[in-house]
DNA sequence: AACGAAGCGTTTTTT
DNA sequence: ACGCTTCGTT
C-alpha cells in the first residue's frame, strides 16, 4: 500500500484529533482563480481551503503569525515566504533541505495562494515523493491528499501524456517498457539490420539512446558525428527506427516520458498554455540531479508562473554519470532572470569536527556556488582515519568497533557502512555472519526485476492488452512448451503480413493448416487461455484472477518442479507479489504503478547495521558512519577518472563529501593496505581525498591488527606506521606525504607526467604491477576533460599494445581505430600516440 | 531442450 | 577469481 489513506488523524503538532472526509479532500479546481495580491493576510474564503489548511494545523484564523513558520532560522524562512518569482535554494548537507521545502508547500496552502491541485512538486524517486507526502500530510492533514502533482518527474509524465496521448501519437492506455523490454526490442531490430550484435551489443545502443534522451535529443536531433558512432553509422537510424516501434507497440521508454512531454508541449502552445495557468507555484528536489531533458520540461511549465522553487546542493551531485548537469544548478540565475538565491549553510545534523573535515575537503573542488557550512552544535568526535593491512583485517576492525559500540549501548540502525562500490559488501557481510551481527544491505537486485515477478507481469499483462507483443515474446514459451525460435518467428512473420498484434496472429495461426498438429494445439489452448482469463476478469477480483493466471498457465508448476536452491523463494515473490497488489483497485492500476515504482516497502525490520554504497546513502543519516576502502583506484575510482577526468574527479570527491556528511556523531575512514581485485591481490596506495582532510580535525588510528601502513613487513621500507607518525605531526599533510606509498605514488605520477600515454603501458588501470606499486594517472586528468577530442577521423596513431593503426571514429575520449595488426578496436584516447 | 564450454565484464542506479 | 550469459553441441 503506497499511501494509507487516513480519513482520521492525529496532528503531530497539536495532537489535536482531526477529521476530514474523503469527499471534501482536495477542494473544487477553480475555473480562474487569479493571484492574490495582498501577501500578508489573504481573505479566507469561508470553509475554503485555505481555512481547512490552518485548521488542519492548528492555526488560528487570527491574523497570528503562522506556528508553523516557528523554529526556522531566517534563511529558512525567507526560502518558506520567498513566493513570487523564481528561487534556488542552495541547500547544503543537513540544512533542513526537506523542511524548507514541506513547509513552504504548508505556507502556500495556509496563504491561500493555491489550492493544492496548483501546485507541481517533483522529486527524482518515489521514496522522496512519499517522504514529502508524509511531510507534508504531518502540517497540513489531509488537504496533501488534494495534491495530485506532487511527485517524480516520470510519474507527473506521465499523467500528462496520459491526458494528452493523442496529441504525441499515443493510444490510450500506452505502456511503459522496462528495460528487458527495451533490449529484446533492440536486439530485434539490430538483427534486422544484419548488424553482428556481438560487434555492436544492443546494451550499448541502449545506453546511447538513453544518453541522447537524458540530453533531450530526438532522432533528428542527434549530433551526426555521435550518431555515427554505433554501428559504423548506423546509430542515429537505429534510434529513428526504435522510436517508430516504440509508437507502433503503443509504448514509450522511460527517457519518452519528459521527451514526449516536452514534444507535447512545443507543438501545443495551448496544451502548454493549459499547464501555466494550473500550476501556479513549482518545487524541485535535488535540482542538481536534474538532466537537461528534465530541465528542458521544467522550464517550459516554469515559463507560466515563474514561480519556481528549486533546491539542491551542487556539492552532492554524484550522478552525473547517468546524465544529470551540475550545470543546471549552476545556471538558474541566468535561466531565470531576478531569480532569488538563499543559501541555507547552517548544519543541524553532524557536530563540529565531521562538519569541518567534509568541508575542507569539498574546497579541493573547482566550480563550485560555494557554500560555507557551520554548526553551533558541539565539536564532538574528530573524523579517524585508519589503515588496515587488508580488506579482511579491515572489515575485521570495523566489526569489532561496532559491537564496542553495541556494548555501549548505541543502536545498530544508527549505524552504517558506506562502501564505493558493492563487491566491497562482502566482505562485510561474511564477517558479520561470522560474529552474529544483524546486518541489512540496502539496494542490489529489486523485487521488480526478479524473473519470476517479470514473467508474472508479462502474464497479466497479456490479459490485460492483447497487444503487448513484448509480454507476449517473454511468456509465450516459458514455461516451456515447446515454441521454438521457429514457431516465434512464423508467428511474427503473419503479425507482419496481417499487421495484427503477435497474440492475434498466433490465433489466426492456429485456424490455418500451418502448424504441425501439436504445436497448433499447444498455441490454441495458449490462445484460449488468455481469452478466457479476459473474460473472467470482468468479475472477479485481480489478486484472485492473478492466481488463476499464475496456476493454468503452469507458471506455478514450472518452479515447484524446479528443484533448484531459489525455486522456494521464487514462489515466495510470486506470493508477495499477488499480496501486493491488494492495496490497488484493479490490475491496470497496479501494472502502471509497478512500471514507475520498481521498489517495494522493505519494512524498517529489526536493529540491523545498515550496508549501502554511498550512492544510496544520499540524503540518508546516521549517528555512526564507517567509509572503508579510501584507497587510490577504488576510491577515487579509476573509472572515473580514466572516463570523466577531472571532472570524474570532482564527483568522486563529492560523494566522499556525502559520505563524511551522513554521519551525525561519529564518521570513521578505512583504507587497506592491499585488497583483492578480480581475485588478484594488489597493494594499493591510500586515497588522496585522506590528504585532503584537515588534520586538526582527524584523529589517525592505528588499526586493531597492528598494521598500519608499512609498518613491520619490511617491504616498504622502514617507515613509521602511517597513523602514529600523521598523528603526531602537527602540520597537515606533511607525515603522510612522507610515507613510502605517497612517495612511489609522487614518482610514478612525476615519471608519467608530460609524455601522452604513459599511463597504462604495464595493462594498466588499478592496481598494476606489484612491485611497482598501483599505476597512477597523471597527465590524464588533465587530458580528458571532455574538452573535444584532440584526434580526427582518419589519423594514424600508435597504441602501445595494438601498434599502429587509423582512427576511424570518435565517441568523447574514444576512439575506434582499424589496427593494422589487432584489426577495429575501440580505445582510450589517452592511450594511443599520433604518429 | 538440456547441458557444458566458452566468453565477458567486473562503479555508482532511478524511473 | 568468479559469476553470469551466450553459444554450440548432443
Amino acid at each position: 500500500m503506497p499511501f494509507c489513506s487516513h480519513t482520521r488523524i492525529v496532528c503531530a503538532r497539536t495532537r489535536r484529533r482531526l477529521s476530514i472526509s474523503p469527499e471534501k479532500r482536495g477542494g473544487p479546481e477553480p475555473r480562474d482563480l487569479a493571484p492574490r495580491e495582498d501577501v500578508g493576510r489573504p481573505a479566507l474564503k469561508p470553509g475554503g481551503i485555505a481555512e481547512r489548511a490552518r485548521a488542519a494545523m492548528g492555526i488560528p484564523a487570527a491574523p497570528t503569525r503562522p506556528s508553523y513558520l516557528d523554529g526556522l532560522n531566517p534563511e529558512q524562512r525567507e526560502a518558506v515566504e520567498t513566493l513570487d518569482g523564481p528561487v534556488l535554494v542552495l541547500a547544503g548537507a543537513g540544512t533542513g533541505k526537506t523542511r524548507v521545502l514541506t513547509t513552504r508547500i504548508a505556507h502556500i496552502l495556509s496563504q491561500g495562494r493555491a489550492y493544492p491541485s496548483q501546485i507541481l512538486a517533483v522529486t527524482f524517486t518515489n521514496k522522496a515523493a512519499r517522504e514529502m507526502k508524509e511531510r507534508i500530510h504531518a502540517m497540513v492533514g489531509d488537504t496533501v491528499e488534494g495534491m495530485p502533482w506532487l511527485g517524480t518527474f516520470h510519474s507527473i509524465g506521465v499523467r500528462i501524456l496520459r491526458r494528452h496521448h493523442e496529441l504525441v501519437g499515443l493510444k490510450s492506455g500506452f505502456t511503459i517498457l522496462d528495460t528487458d523490454d527495451q533490449l529484446r526490442l533492440l536486439k530485434q531490430l539490430i538483427a534486422a539490420e544484419e548488424i553482428d550484435e556481438k560487434r555492436w551489443p544492443a546494451r550499448m545502443l541502449a545506453s546511447a539512446i538513453d544518453g541522447w534522451k537524458n540530453r533531450g535529443l530526438t532522432p533528428e536531433q542527434v549530433p551526426a558525428g555521435e550518431g555515427a558512432a554505433f554501428a559504423n553509422g548506423r546509430g542515429q537510424m537505429l534510434y529513428a527506427a526504435y522510436q517508430a516501434r516504440l509508437k507502433a507497440l503503443n509504448a514509450v521508454d522511460f527517457g519518452d516520458l519528459l521527451l514526449e512531454g516536452i514534444r507535447l508541449f512545443r507543438e501545443n502552445p495551448d496544451v502548454l498554455a493549459e499547464y501555466h495557468r494550473k500550476f501556479k507555484y513549482i518545487l524541485v528536489d535535488e535540482y542538481q540531479d536534474t538532466n537537461v531533458a528534465q530541465y528542458l520540461w521544467l522550464r517550459l511549465l516554469a515559463q507560466g508562473s515563474r514561480n519556481v522553487c528549486c533546491v539542491g546542493d551542487d556539492d552532492q551531485s554524484i550522478y552525473g554519470w547517468r546524465g544529470a548537469e551540475v550545470d543546471n544548478i549552476l545556471r538558474f540565475e541566468s535561466d531565470f532572470p531576478g531569480a532569488k538565491v538563499i543559501r541555507l549553510e547552517r548544519n543541524y545534523r553532524s557536530t563540529g569536527h565531521i562538519l569541518a573535515a567534509a568541508s575542507h575537503l569539498i574546497a579541493f573542488n573547482e566550480g563550485r556556488l560555494g557554500k560555507t557550512l557551520f554548526s553551533e552544535g558541539e565539536k564532538g568526535e574528530k573524523v579517524t582515519v585508519t589503515g588496515a593491512w587488508d580488506s579482511g583485517e579491515e572489515a575485521r576492525a570495523i566489526g569489532d568497533e561496532i559491537e564496542a559500540l553495541q556494548r555501549a549501548g548505541h543502536a545498530l540502525s544508527q549505524i552504517a557502512i558506506l562502501v564505493r562500490a558493492s563487491f566491497q559488501m562482502r566482505e562485510f557481510e561474511d564477517r558479520f555472519v561470522t560474529l552474529g551481527l544483524n546486518y541489512r544491505v540496502i539496494g542490489g537486485p529489486r523485487f521488480y526485476e526478479r524473473a519470476e515477478i517479470r514473467d508474472a507481469l508479462a502474464y497479466l499483462r497479456c490479459v490485460i492488452s492483447p497487444a503487448d507483443d513484448l509480454a507476449f515474446e517473454r511468456i509465450v514459451n516459458v514455461p516451456k512448451r515447446g515454441v521454438g525460435d521457429a514457431a516465434i518467428k512464423q508467428i511474427r512473420d503473419v503479425a507482419r503480413a496481417a499487421g495484427v498484434p503477435l497474440m492475434e496472429a498466433t490465433r489466426l495461426l492456429t485456424e490455418s493448416e500451418e502448424l504441425k498438429p501439436k504445436l497448433r494445439s499447444t498455441l490454441r489452448g495458449f490462445v484460449q487461455s488468455f481469452e478466457r482469463w479476459r473474460e473472467q476478469a470482468e468479475n472477479m477480483k485481480h489478486t484472485e484472477l492473478a492466481e488463476v493466471v499464475l496456476d493454468e498457465s503452469g507458471y506455478t508448476e514450472m518452479w515447484q518442479k524446479d528443484r533448484s536452491a531459489e525455486a522456494a523463494g521464487r514462489l515466495e515473490n510470486l506470493k508477495e507479489l499477488v499480496r501486493s497488489m491488494e492495496g490497488f483497485e484493479n490490475l491496470s492500476g497496479f501494472l502502471e504503478h509497478i512500471s514507475l515504482v520498481m521498489d517495494v516497502d522493505s519494512g524498517a525490520g529489526d536493529d540491523a547495521v545498515q550496508i549501502m554504497t554511498l550512492h544510496s546513502a544520499k540524503g540518508l543519516e546516521f549517528d555512526t558512519v564507517f567509509l572503508p576502502g579510501w584507497e587510490e583506484g577504488l576510491f577515487p575510482h579509476q573509472r572515473a577518472l580514466d572516463e570523466q577526468g577531472k571532472a570524474g574527479l570532482e564527483e568522486e570527491r563529492r560523494l566522499a563529501y556525502v559520505g563524511i556528511t551522513r554521519a551525525r556523531a561519529s564518521a570513521r575512514v578505512y583504507f587497506a593496505s592491499n585488497r583483492r581485485i578480480h581475485g588478484m591481490w594488489n597493494s594499493t596506495v591510500p586515497s588522496r581525498f585522506l590528504d585532503e582532510l584537515p588534520d586538526t580535525h582527524v584523529d589517525v588510528q592505528e588499526s586493531k591488527g597492528g598494521f598500519g601502513w608499512g609498518g613491520t613487513t619490511g617491504g616498504y621500507g622502514g617507515g613509521n606506521s602511517y597513523g602514529a607518525s600523521r598523528f603526531d605531526n602537527p602540520a597537515p599533510f606533511a607525515s603522510s606525504y612522507a610515507t613510502p606509498g605517497w612517495q612511489r605514488a609522487q614518482n610514478a605520477r612525476n615519471e608519467s607526467g608530460g609524455t601522452k600515454g604513459g599511463f597504462g603501458g604495464s595493462g594498466g588501470g588499478y592496481g598494476g604491477s606489484r612491485r611497482g606499486g598501483p599505476v597512477i594517472e597523471g597527465t590524464l586528468i588533465a587530458a580528458s576533460t571532455g574538452a573535444p577530442s584532440a584526434f580526427s577521423a582518419g589519423e594514424r596513431v600508435f597504441h602501445i599494445k595494438f601498434g599502429y593503426g587509423e582512427i576511424t571514429a570518435i565517441d568523447g575520449n574514444k576512439l575506434t581505430v582499424l589496427f593494422e595488426k589487432a584489426g577495429e578496436k575501440r580505445v582510450l584516447e589517452s592511450f594511443v600516440e599520433k604518429v
